[in-house]
DNA sequence: CCTCGATGTGTACAGTTGTTCACTTGATGT
DNA sequence: ACATCAAGTGAACAACTGTACACATCGAGG
């Protein structure tokens, strides 16, 4: 059952997909890559592509599959380090920052593709988004912080989060990766938006505004 | 003071940037355009392109400044047709989705700038949101809908609430511009995102959570 | 009327692109 | 021990790319 490539198994697949993330870290866009400006940022001859990916839009989609991970490890980290449930909009942006700053690349990829023309890729992240609000709510619900809300408004809410968390990435693209002052801006800015969403779905009334509803 | 070009002023100027948009519309990237390709779409020879452009870049830029008339005519829509403050949230979304399907490449092209590769672009159409949100900061006051907020805690919403429309781009983009059931579902779900907000701020207290200030 | 400058065209070229093909290499299962 | 097969290489090709240059056309201002 052991791996069964030669030397490193997907040594070069992962250069491949390292290298794409790299020029992309370097302010370009995913959809103006070539095949070659990939293979060449990887050290590895053009025909090597092939031996792993189809063709760039394949690429992105695994890459996609990586973003998960990347996500997945960053909840876990909220959900260690915030027990407290006051500072908890607080330290959830802070750590969603910090994660931003370690992995700009994955980042930057993520919020290229949700614009992106690769259908599937866009679709890919956007289930990958769907999925963090959906875990969002379930830990809301778990720490007995919504109580007052029915299921679907608990959904409505947690999806605006992750939106408002999601484009605040567009501030941070426009920064610095060392510019302290302005992330800090940033993160202030995002946990105030955050704050002003709670504060509404403290206030919200059974699934729909008074006149309104249907 | 007439215009002063040859035949119809502007008129390649015109085809070009309506080329790059319709590529757009098709689902291409606006990063991923070549000169080449833009000036085959506008059905004229490349060397065209030069007397109106430096480069792609040059052009997104222009395309920009397009996009602001754009915007401009959609807010004045507005104006025009909101004139209950009940019902303010749900027309204004609905003039923003019916502007978004008669303009559907300028849009596309705002998502995909806001992430694009030009620094430029990504700066120019987040300046038109911050004008957009400071115009509608201003209709607020205007309509007495926001007497018991600080100025900037009215920046703040109103900043939201245009991020939040603004990733309601990327919702219509996976969806086919006649399939009316998907784009209604948009529609409604982006109007309660905004009550959500709007109820927050209806119950924001001066500048800062409880416990969370300093 | 005639020059001038802005706009559009045709040709050309060197560099880059995606993709194919025949080849080497070395670990693996039996 | 040896055949197998995934992984990597290099050379080749036709298609396309951005850009430059010399030229044609036409409107406007003198």
């Amino acid at each position: 059952m052991a791996e069964h490539k030669r030397r490193k198994p997907g040594e070069t697949r992962d250069k491949l997909m390292g290298a794409a993330l790299e020029l992309v870290g370097k302010g370009r866009h995913f959809a103006s890559l070539g095949i070659r400006e990939v293979t060449r940022q990887a050290g590895v001859v053009p025909t090597s592509f092939y031996r792993h990916f189809r063709n760039m839009d394949d690429l992105g989609l695994q890459l996609v599959d990586e973003l998960g991970l990347v996500l997945r490890r960053m909840m876990r980290e909220a959900r260690a380090n915030v027990l407290q449930a006051e500072r908890l909009m607080e330290e959830s942006v802070a750590i969603f920052i910090s994660h931003v700053q370690q992995n700009r690349s994955f980042f930057l990829f993520m919020a290229q593709g949700l614009a992106g023309e690769s259908r599937a890729v866009q679709e890919g992240i956007r289930s990958e988004l769907r999925f963090f609000a959906s875990e969002l709510g379930n830990d809301l619900r778990r720490l007995r912080l919504a109580e007052h809300l029915s299921d679907s408004d608990l959904e409505l809410t947690c999806d605006l989060v992750v939106r408002t968390v999601a484009f605040s990435l567009t501030d941070l693209i426009g920064v610095s990766p060392d510019d302290d002052y302005q992330i800090e801006q940033v993160r202030k800015r995002t946990t105030r938006f955050l704050q002003l969403i709670f504060v509404g779905a403290a206030h919200w009334k059974v699934s729909g505004q008074p006149g309104s509803a249907r």
